[in-house]
DNA sequence: CTCCGTTTGTTGAAAATTCAACATATTTTC
DNA sequence: GAAAATATGTTGAATTTTCAACAAACGGAG
């Protein structure tokens, strides 16, 4: 697990943990790790939420597939970040999201029964590891309502706007690229791909914007 | 505070703390109650987010305003739940969302400085408090991956359809009450409200449903 | 009971999205 | 480096939504 320690130690559910302390919870955790080419699915959409997953390497995307094979993706989630949490904390019986890697990627998988009851040893570390989860659950909740606030707009033109504006104002620069594709950026904000993209053509012909696969600068 | 009991004993942050801790903690906590008509604002858009909020009697709204005017209701918070949790949680300074009174509306504040850094006193119950504000933050993610699920839907006839589920299978049974006004089901679905209109009364021409106010049956 | 304000339903025209199909880039693979 | 596979851009027709305006139904207040 030794090789995991400078991921692990950006990760916000293990702030304020010594890196030997972690080490030992690790152990507690019932904590093991796996490797997704991409693509692979880590959780599919129905199945039991056990384990808190954390991002190692690579990424994944949170997904969502419609009865009519609409893709909606709620989320990418990058090194160092969480995912799951929410419905292993909140003990649903079947994940209504599908999480599937991004690009190959290794995964750590903690046994949420662990994380939420304390096992009798490090007691003081759990503590601030359920700190941590709540301000981690806080943290992906304000994530939502960005997506929310991005997709309740009504028309392509509005949406893309304000997913580029928020993605501006996170890279703290007119410039930034983006983690997705056309299709994946019309998945995640819930219109077409052919819509998007005439729209985004639109948007550099009036000079509002230029861009070059997954990198944009507004203007 | 004691005439609060009966609501405060259901509201999931204080799930297994005893009624004699509960009124010393809420002393700690820095508890105050406000009364609210309605249609009045308990925190509105841009504070800064310092409280958790509970609703005591009536019920709240979390809506908000984009720039052109349309309103976005996020969710609707009843008696004895918990709302502008993960604000306080995350401590944004900025809020995203206006809190609104649905109906004249008792509601207790709490400082959320206090309720997320342990006072000295009652411990105990402190943490027991983080472990279900956890809890709570997990289980209102689960509520937006509900509203997201409804909303990514491309019209509005499947919007409503997949909201009606939803409310049905949450009422477990196949007749039931929606907290929404027309108006109100338009701004949480995200569509117009006269298209609202018309595919309701399509769905009930088509034999899908019964409608008459605030009450449905899908049959 | 009647008046008045609010909510809900209805309509038609304008605007936007979806859909399917294809052209063109771009990337991957061998 | 060529072929195959994937991603992106483009188009027009059909569908759907939005918008504005008005009619009808409903609910209180007096």
């Amino acid at each position: 697990m030794k090789k995991y320690l400078a991921v692990l130690g950006k990760c916000p559910l293990f702030y304020g943990i010594k890196e030997d302390e972690l080490l030992r919870m690790l152990g507690c955790l019932g904590a093991k790790t796996e490797f997704f080419d991409k693509k692979y699915t880590v959780f599919a959409e129905g199945a039991r939420a056990k384990y808190i997953g954390i991002v190692l390497s690579g990424s994944v995307q949170i997904t969502q597939v419609d009865f009519y094979g609409n893709r909606s993706i709620l989320s990418v989630i990058g090194a160092g970040q969480v995912f799951a949490e929410a419905f292993a904390c909140a003990e649903v019986e079947e994940m209504p999201v599908s999480v599937v890697a991004n690009e190959p990627s290794e995964i750590m998988l903690l046994e949420c029964a662990h994380v939420l009851h304390t096992c009798g040893n490090h007691c003081a570390f759990h503590r601030q590891l359920i700190f941590n989860l709540m301000k981690d659950l806080a943290t992906k909740t304000i994530t939502f309502h960005k997506k929310i606030d991005i997709t309740s707009k009504r028309t392509t033109r509005e949406k893309l706007m304000a997913y580029l504006m928020h993605e501006a104002k996170r890279a703290g620069s007119n410039s930034f690229d983006i983690p997705f594709d056309r299709q994946e950026l019309a998945d995640y904000l819930e219109v077409e791909r052919s819509g998007l993209s005439a729209e985004i053509g639109k948007l550099q012909k009036e000079g509002v914007l230029e861009s070059r696969k997954k990198h944009f600068t507004l203007l």
